[in-house]
This record gives C-alpha cells, structure tokens and sequence, in this order.
DNA sequence: GTGAAAGCGCTAACAC
DNA sequence: GTGTTAGCGCTTTCAC
C-alpha cells in the first residue's frame, strides 16, 4: 500500500472532509467533540500511522516534549552503574509520557553546552543526575526558572530550587546499616568515603553519626578518611588505619569499598577472618568480588523513574507528588 | 539590566528598525546584506545574547537539530567503557555544529521508543553505536530513508545503507597485533571472543586468521572459543583450554581478558611466568589488573566523533568523508 | 541591499 | 459539535 510519507493534520482532514481543528480535537480529546466523528478520525490515523510533527506541535503550544538529563562529566571515565541505571529508568519514563532525553555531558565543563540547549529553548525542564554542592547549574537554572528535578537531595542552601528532589533515604538508610555494622563486632571503626562535595556523601556520614550516637560508639573510636578520590589514596588510607589497628571497615561507595578490600587483601589480611568491610552503596560489582560484599541497596532505577515522572507532571500540569523519599535494603552477603 | 526573556527576531527586527529578514540574513549569513547592517545586528545579538528558538528554526527548515544516538541494552548492565567514550564524543561534537542528542535506550527493546522519536520527526539521523547481523534497526532506517551513522562497521549485506560508516581498521589492527603475539613465543594458541553476531567479533577473528596464514600457524594449533558471554563460560573456557596444555591466551576484548586471566590466576597460574595473554580491545581497566595486560588500542573518541561529524556534514549538505578508517597501536604491558 | 508576505504543522480563541 | 482565523518564531521566495 502506497502512503504519503508525512502525513499532516490538514492531510487527515481533507481526506475525513472535516477541519483540521476537528482532527487536532480529536487527537487532543480537549473542548467538546462527537463521539462518531473522533471514531473516524482515530481510525483514519491508526491505519495510516499518523504521528504529530513535534516541532510544530511544539512551536505552538510553547513546549519542546524534551528534557535534558546532565551526567557528571565523571560518568567517561568511571564506571558509574548508579548513574547508568538512573540514564535507563528516565529514558523508560519518558518515553511512556511522550518526551525525549536529551543529552548533556561534556569532557570539559557541562555548563556551556547546557547553557545553549536552554537558549534555545530545546527542552521543557532538566534532570541533575547528581547533587553537589555550589552547583553553579543549580544557579542557572534558577536564575531562569527552568523546571529541574534532582536525583539525590540538595545542599540546605539550594532547598526549594528544584521543582522535584527526589532521594532515597539516604540518611535512614545509613543510620540503621551503620548500627548494626557497630553492634556486630567490636573495636575501632574505618570510616572511608569519597568527596564531602557531593551531597550522598554528607547523608551517609550524618547516618553514621546518628547511629554512633544512639549507641554511644565514641568519636575516637572512628576513623575517618574522606575525599578519598582514587584507588591510590583509598589503598593508602586502608593501609594506615590497618596499621594502627583498624579492623571494621564501613565505606561509603562500591569503588572506595573495593580498592580499600583490595589493598588490605594485598596486605595479607582475610576478609571477613581478619577484616571486616561493608559498603554504604550497593552496587552490582560487590557481588563478584570475593568475598561478596554486604551493603546497603537503593535502586537507582526507581529513583530515575521518580524523578522524572514527577518533573513530567509539573510541567504538564498534573498532580505531582513533590518530594518522594525512596526506601532502603540492607542486603548481607559474607564480607562481614 | 533588565530584558525580555525570549527574544525573538521580531523584537530585534523592531528594536533595529530593520524587518526581520533582515535580521534572519544577518543571522544565517545567506543573500545579500550589507556589512553595516549585519554588524548592527550582530552587536545586538550578542549584547542581549540571543538565540533562536530552534523549534521554529526546524519548523520552517524541516530540520530538528536533533539526531539519536542509540545505545546497546547490555550497556545498562554492563560496564562498557567504549560506549560511554562515545557517547562522550558524539555530544561534543553535536554541541559544535549546534545539535543535539537524543538519548534511546531501553530495557527490553530498544525498538518502540526510537520509532516514535523517528514518526514525531525528532530527529534528523541516527547513530548505532555498534554493530549486529540482522539488526531490525537498520532494516527500519533504510526503508524510511532516515540517514544513519554506525560505529564499526556494518554486515556485507547491509553494505551501503548507513551514510557514514566509521570503523577502526580492526581487521589490520588484529593481523598486526597477532603477528607479533604469534611469533613473540611457541606452542598452541587459545582465542577466547564473545558474541559471533557482533561484527567487530567478526573482524577480530578475521584478522587473526589472516596472521595465523601469513605465518603458517597452523589451524589445528589454535582453539577458539566464541560466543563467551559471562563471566562463568570465559573462565570455564579458560581453564579447559588450559588444562589441554594451551599456554598462550588472545581474548577479543577486555571482559573475556579479564575474566580468563582471573579464572588462570586462580588455577596458580602465574602471568605472564606460567601465561601470557593478551586482548584485541584496550580499556582502561586492563591498566588496573595485575600484572597490566597488553593490548590492542583502538580510539573510541575518536570514532564516535568521526561518525557524528560525517554525518552532520551529511545533513547539511557539505562535503563528507564516506567511511573513514581510523588506525590502532599496539600497547605492550607485561601480560605477554 | 532590504522588505512584504507566505508558509512550516500544529493549537486555541472565538464564532456559528 | 464544528469551522474560521490567527498565531507560535523562524526561513524563503519574490518584489522593489
């Protein structure tokens, strides 16, 4: 069967003999319209495969039916499955409420690309992937007041900007897992994480704190190392805090987790035997190291889906839910 | 300062006391305009940083500044480190010629969702970031005329239907690199690959046989071993080869490499004393493993970027390169 | 060298 | 319930 490659509403309408704004009431299912007639041209488009040129839908009604999602420029270089999980789930919502994701994520700075695809006004709102702190897109953003959701909470300081902040929680999370990391053994606790500059890592840290203190585990009995950016200094400060004695490892993230277990392995020490080491992030690597490692599970995808969903319904209107807060797993494997 | 929020044309036509095809002349640089006026219009636009609202733009060029780029599904799973590198360079290089990327991926089926991105007209071109036989994407693309871009190269029978075809020279980059594998030592020699229907499996294959006949390696000396596609059939694979006495190990990419060698080095082997073994694909994370593997490096910034370039160039209708071929080095680290 | 006017494909008052 | 009309912000003939 032949077929007009692009078909247009004026196309639909010569062809039903009605107008186009029928056939765009039809399609639309606003203002008032019988049921016959949107019948027919229902059929008409399904049979032709019929789809709105989006750009002109679009034009008219001020929308771009886009959103741009940012990726930490991190995201090249590291194997970040969180942040790949997040990129699947958004695209997944989207799609269902007929948007697109567009793509931001540059090698040297994401500010100049992003700041152009808002100029030119080739997207309805932005997902921030991460949260840190002193965003200076987290400014821009609401300098223009461009919707923007966040995937993790953001600094005190920046509360309320986002139209959506979705997280997990974080600090719950952390408290219980950090009390029964405490109550299991005893001895002096390592406490090692990444850069305080990202907000997860400030939560996971307050959930420690909050569990020390309900159970009265006293500050010097902790260890703690942050900014710990690479495996090098993550080795290192496994390596010291082993020396003065350290046997209980809590780390904030899979990778400070895995390079710390791989140093003290090196160093001789057995896990769980002589060392225990849990993760305060699971991640699908802390299966396959061996021993596995025990961990505290958030879904990335549910998060993802969250905060697109509900920055999808602010902009087009519709009820949205603005906070959600995303639960926890504790999830034992034989690390500790 | 205040200003107007969305500037258009029509406020700089009225400001200027120019019409607004003027201003779009100025603008676009096509027809006739004196150099006077395009200053002044020039001066305007970026004192108030202008710039078009590209859904117009499209509307009026059938244009949408927008072109796909598809991902593999395995890559929410999987840590694949070229595909992000792509990923990576195809932005940048889309941000440079003014467009932008739309993101399609999705759990199950990565059909669905490009298809409907595809009937809105969203997208100007695609780009499939690697290669299969049969691939139902490519089948849709040619018969819609929707110009496409591929990393890697496409199977014989769909030779011709991409518009740009960027590939690396895998086939010389593996003849070259098993030449000196083969005559670096003696004895039999274990090729481990992934998924035959990828076509980059294909080409690696194709090379090594093409040095193996070059060399008079005979057939009988070489156990090969496809379609590895865990972790558990790479290391089982490895170990019955080298339990019938293979000694010499070349896996197609970095996964199988590091899982073999893994599954060896729990045997007792020791690397490179007891094994050498060596992969056709560098990543970064066989810098990390211990002893470093030696390996064959490809660009994936590179070949991302190129596919991109060429085919915007495409779309705009300047000159392109129909299918660059970029070239490869080998690595020596201390795994061989 | 510059401008008027039509049109890209759709939506949304406003009439009827 | 349906149609007419006027945009959305740009590009592009075609006159002048």
């Amino acid at each position: 069967m032949e077929m007009k490659q692009n078909l247009t509403i004026d196309d639909i309408a010569r062809e039903l003999g009605v107008s186009k704004t029928t056939v765009s009431r039809a399609i639309s299912g606003k203002g008032r319209i019988s049921e016959a007639t949107r019948a027919k041209v229902r059929d008409f488009i399904d049979k032709h495969n019929y789809r709105p040129n989006a750009a002109a839908k679009g034009l008219a009604e001020s929308r771009t039916y886009n959103i741009a999602l940012v990726l930490p420029k991190a995201f090249i270089k590291l194997n970040l499955p969180h942040v790949r999980q997040v990129m699947s789930a958004v695209c997944e919502e989207a799609y269902l409420q007929d948007y697109n994701i567009l793509l931001c994520l540059s090698t040297d700075d994401t500010l100049p690309p992003l700041l152009r695809t808002l100029d030119n006004r080739k997207v309805d709102g932005v997902i921030l992937s991460r949260t840190i702190e002193n965003d200076p897109l987290v400014e821009v953003l609401s300098k223009r007041s461009i919707p923007f959701a966040t995937i993790g909470s953001l600094p005190k300081e920046d509360r309320g900007k986002a139209v959506v902040e979705t997280d997990h929680d974080q600090v719950g999370g952390c408290r219980a897992f950090s009390k029964a990391f405490i109550q299991v053994g005893t001895g002096k606790i390592a406490l090692l994480g990444n850069d305080l500059g990202y907000i997860v890592n400030q939560s996971r840290l307050a959930g420690f704190r909050l569990a020390a203190d309900e159970l009265n585990f006293p500050e010097s009995m902790v260890g703690l190392r942050m900014n710990l950016d690479d495996r090098r200094s993550r080795g290192a400060a496994a390596e010291e805090l082993a020396n003065l004695g350290y046997r209980r490892f809590l780390c904030m993230d899979e990778d400070v987790c895995i390079h710390a277990m791989e140093r003290l392995q090196q160093l001789g020490y057995r896990i769980p035997e002589d060392i225990q080491i849990a993760s305060l992030y699971d991640s699908e690597q802390l299966t396959t190291t061996n021993p596995p490692v025990s961990a505290l599970g958030f879904s990335a995808a549910d998060i993802g889906r969250a905060a697109c969903r509900e920055l999808l319904h602010y902009l087009k209107g519709d009820h949205y839910d603005p906070a959600p807060v995303l639960g926890y797993r504790i999830i034992k494997r034989e690390s500790v």
